[in-house]
DNA sequence: GTCTATAACTAGATAGAC
DNA sequence: GTCTATCTAGTTATAGAC
């Protein structure tokens, strides 16, 4: 087995600090004295470190929405207009399931990072959500025909705010529920929950306010 | 007329520059020169960079759970169970009237307080959130008594995700839609249709999986 | 590719005059 | 309460040896 590049060392160190302690908050010292590396070799690597955050996200948000397009695929080969609940669990599995596989961290991150003040940085990590959103919104639609499309557009945004919001807020759930809740199974009875709260909020009637 | 105080201008002047940019990225000095105060009547007045932030948030949270408690009391005397969409609209309101009237800006700063990685801010923050989220639990429970309390939790968990996203995330809206929905308009179009999707959603029939 | 050394700068905090 | 001046410690970034 070989040992990893100190480039991917310096990825994973990163992308575990910033998770963990804000982007801005991490120093480049931080990263690389975690990750075994010299201070420079960031440079090197990277440019600066505006360029390694970009890199830290691009490496797992990618095959993320791969997966996504590609289980989107399989259901709609399987049936032309897929129910909604199925749909969802297509679209909020491949990013809740990560959590528990893989870098836990890495989810915390993508929270993260949709508060972040760097419009820039927003927009890259949404390059390829883009295509990602407008496959499901066809779905969605195709699902349910009675929401008209900028309707659903308005929908799936509050949708995507609720998943970020479980990703992060582990404390607020714990303050609201006076520790009634278990936060720590994200995958496990979180997903069923969220995919019964989105669903049916997709299927609202239209309120004749915004007709 | 009299003039604010050094003490206010600070807290104005923080507000507006970490919503702009994040907590992180102001620096004690961009605050006080935006408030035309010396650099050192931030530790006069508050001690440090940290309680400065703490009495930004304190200042407005505060009137807004009262708020919300206030029109809670009001629509509670009216009717014994009010209906899900009333309770919705008190809850959601003050929080999203406030970007509209008041200073907008500090609304994209309770989002992105959510993504601060300090978790003691957070709790601090829902300092008086408890308070306000038991008695719309109760409510909420009181118009749906098909879901558990448990279960309501989780829900107004992933209605708290869709209303903070609204707050800080323009940018996701304008890339998934495309250019078709223009989220500019938070305080009109956006409340009725988030009430409509969180009502749906809050009333939802609970799946076996989680039962 | 990896290192040391350091440049160039900025941060929060504080002492002490007024 | 408000100022100047300064301390200490941190930051990113880079030049140049190996």
């Amino acid at each position: 087995m070989t040992r990893k590049t100190t480039q991917d060392r310096l990825l994973d160190a990163a992308e575990e600090l910033f998770a963990v302690q804000g982007i801005a908050a991490v120093s480049l010292r931080q990263i690389t004295s975690e990750a075994g590396a010299n201070l420079a070799a960031v440079h090197y690597h990277f440019g600066s470190k505006r360029d390694l955050v970009l890199a830290v996200f691009k490496r797992r948000i990618e095959p993320i929405n791969a997966e996504r397009l590609r289980r989107l695929d399989a259901l709609q080969a399987a049936a032309d207009a897929p129910v909604l609940e199925d749909l969802l669990r297509v679209f909020l599995e491949p990013a809740l399931a990560f959590v528990a596989e893989g870098p836990r961290t890495f989810f915390q991150l993508v929270g993260r990072a949709h508060a972040e003040p760097d419009e820039a940085l927003k927009l890259d990590l949404m390059s390829n959500f883009g295509e990602v959103a407008r496959r499901f919104l066809d779905a969605f639609c195709a699902a349910v025909p009675e929401v008209a499309r900028d309707e659903m557009t308005w929908r799936l945004h509050f949708l995507v705010g609720s998943m970020v919001h479980l990703l992060i807020n582990e404390v607020a759930l714990v303050v609201i529920s006076q520790g009634d809740c278990d936060p720590s199974d994200p995958t496990g009875s979180a997903l069923e929950r969220l995919v019964a709260f989105g669903a049916a909020g997709l299927r609202a009637p239209v309120p004749e306010s915004v007709r």
